[in-house]
DNA sequence: CCGTTGACGGCGA
DNA sequence: ATCGCCGCCAACG
């Protein structure tokens, strides 16, 4: 079981109409303050796989835009929208309205044992 | 093997 | 509030 499964396991849980940011689920993957690395297995997730990749915002709350994604930010929006998510005049998701709350008796935090 | 590269985030100026 | 810097680490050449 490597990183990438463990974030896409965490994604997959995510609800329609609802979304995360990218350190959010770097959390409950237990890989806390690797918010790049969700970015990355996003990055590599290709349309067939079974993971809703669009349900994953930055911090701000807003759609990561980059020329390397080939147009796929736009479609992120599209897709967000036609869930029900309202962007803001200026693209921001308002994060207190739709931010998944996963339930905390499925995502226990990882105890760090003392070496 | 090793340097560079980002769908990020937090902090200081 | 906004901007830049830097730590993060797997993938790629």
């Amino acid at each position: 079981m490597n990183s990438y499964q463990v974030i896409y396991e965490v994604v997959r849980q995510i609800p329609r109409g609802q979304v995360a940011t990218y350190g959010q689920v770097a959390g409950l993957a237990g890989l806390y303050g690797k918010a790049r690395l969700v970015g990355y297995a996003l990055y590599r997730v290709v349309d067939g796989d079974d993971v809703p990749w669009q349900r994953v915002v930055n911090a701000k709350g807003q759609v990561s835009e980059s020329p390397f994604r080939n147009g796929s930010d736009d479609l992120q929006r599209s897709l967000l929208e036609a869930e029900g998510v309202v962007f803001s005049a200026n693209g921001t998701i308002d994060l207190r309205r739709y931010r998944w709350q996963p339930d905390p008796t499925q995502f226990l935090p990882d105890i760090p044992v003392e070496g």
